[in-house]
RNA sequence: GGAGAGGUGGCUGAGUGGUCGAAAGCGGCACCCUGCUAAGGUGUUAUACGGGUAACUGUAUCGAGGGUUCGAAUCCCUCUCUCUCCGCCA
């Protein structure tokens, strides 16, 4: 959410931001909402606090035993005129609330103006990115090799579970799960992340105060039958929820948590999109990043994330790009965002792996996140960063088509072999 | 799933209808005292929102939501979470 005090002071300014977001701010709805709100607020104090006074008197004049009928007669006027301003101060809330938590994130000053994802801008290549080489060879898709290895299945998964849904199987599956590991491993040891294992169920305000809700419930699943829960669409918001009413102090900052963890997707809207390997499924797995800290250090602390990102794609010698994405492209509660691509020799193109956010303090004001800024000696609110490190799904698919060789094996990479029983390569079951 | 107990400020914990936003202790902070340390003394110390340059001030908050009452931390109802015992279970 973001300060509407803020808002109100700069709204032209603000609304243009906006704007580049194709967010159109109705200005004047949101004076009229916001000075209801504020006129109703002041109006049903005036009149609690009216109503305290005279109940006090009551007391004082009970204790002597004297007569206070008039002062409760009054104290019953009160009340029926208060009755009618809090009822009208509830709705007046639910406007307030309904508007501002549909606004996004204020971006950043350094993300370019852009539509779509055509508009993003490319920071840098990684060094090890001669495409022509690699492009060259004619590498299948990822679930074609996995097809004829005979360790990937689409087919069967669909009659399980339905479509966006696979099957690893030997070698694949244990690959996938060395990914995991290594990533989280790679976190812990040598970016010094605390790792954490999260519900995987969660409720609806855990997702209000990340910003998946009240906007994006069709991405979601929803779990009905028993009680509200929503599977989570990133380990983002069970890590993040972790500061949600705390106050800490400038010591406890910067806080680092990773979390490996199952992830779910409804995928409404990219219907036909994507539709096999292991690039858009329902279910997947991502080692999730998370960074809280203070306002000053958001922006150096979110170059620092995406290093310790990239560093997983180093480490795996994948081919890959960073890429500041536009005005457009960024999401509802980021306010810049890079996203790490990694090079799909079967598409030859760039697939987002990796997408690394500064949400600045718009999670913070809805989790009543703060810190006690020393100089100031004043709660602020703090800026959470997060971003993945990485997908492992993807990751597993890029593996798989950069590593595949002339007879259709796949190389195991240096890093991972030690998690495959120093294994080389996966070779057809 | 069955039975019971309980949720009060950073923590411990008192408070069963009226200056209670809440005693006391611990912790934190500031100052004082002692040559240093240890100890001691005095004061201060919740959050959100609103008004004010500020000192300050108003409202709300004692798990959450309703209700009773002139007045609720305290009484009633619903929900929720935690703990203990039994059962079941990875």
């Amino acid at each position: 959410m973001i300060d509407s005090k803020f808002l109100r002071q700069n709204i032209e300014n603000v609304s243009s931001n906006l704007l580049k977001k194709n967010y159109e701010l109705d200005k004047e709805y949101f004076l009229k909402v916001d000075s209801d709100r504020k006129n109703l607020i002041s109006e049903t104090e005036e009149l609690q606090n009216k109503k305290n006074l005279l109940s006090k008197e009551i007391g004082v004049l009970k204790l002597k035993k004297l007569d206070t009928s008039t002062l409760s007669k009054e104290v019953e006027n009160i009340n029926s005129v208060l009755k009618n301003k809090q009822d009208a101060l509830i709705l007046s809330e639910e406007k307030y609330y309904d508007f501002m938590l549909n606004i996004p994130n204020i971006l950043d000053d350094r993300v370019p103006l852009g539509k779509s994802s055509d508009d993003n801008s490319v920071i840098n290549y990684s060094d090890n990115d001669d495409l022509t080489k690699i492009s060259n060879k004619g590498f299948s898709d990822h679930s074609v090799v996995g097809k004829s290895l005979g360790l990937y299945d689409h087919d069967i998964a669909s009659s399980i579970s339905g479509s966006r849904f696979s099957l690893l199987f030997g070698s694949l599956a244990q690959l996938h799960r060395a990914l995991g590991s290594f990533m989280v491993d790679t976190h812990i040891n040598s970016h010094k992340y605390t790792e954490v294992n999260v519900p995987l169920l969660v409720n609806n305000d855990s997702l209000t105060c990340t910003g998946q809700l009240p906007k994006f419930k069709d991405d979601l699943f929803e779990i009905k039958n028993k009680k509200d829960f929503f599977l989570i669409p990133t380990a983002e918001v069970p890590l993040t929820n972790i500061f949600q009413n705390k106050i800490f102090s400038e010591e406890e900052l910067p806080i680092y948590y990773t979390s490996l963890s199952t992830c779910f997707r409804s995928e409404a809207g990219s219907y036909g999109k994507d539709t096999k390997g292991l690039i858009r499924q329902h279910q997947f797995d991502k080692v999730e990043l998370v960074h809280a800290v203070t306002p000053e250090s958001s922006d150096e602390s979110l170059n620092l994330l995406i290093k310790h990102a990239e560093k997983i794609l180093n480490l795996l010698e994948l081919p890959y790009r960073k890429v500041l994405l536009c005005s457009g492209d960024t999401g509802f509660s980021a306010s810049i965002t890079y996203d790490l691509e990694v090079w799909m020799p079967s598409q030859k193109a760039y697939r987002e792996i990796s997408s690394c956010s500064n949400f600045t303090d718009f999670q913070a004001r809805r989790l009543h996140a703060k810190y006690k800024n020393k100089v100031s000696k004043k709660k602020e609110y703090i800026h959470t960063i997060n971003g993945s490190g990485l997908a492992v799904g993807r990751t597993l698919a890029a593996i798989i088509e950069n590593y595949q060789n002339e007879n259709g094996e796949i190389e195991i990479p240096d890093v991972l072999r030690p998690y495959m029983n120093n294994m080389k390569r996966i070779e057809s079951n």
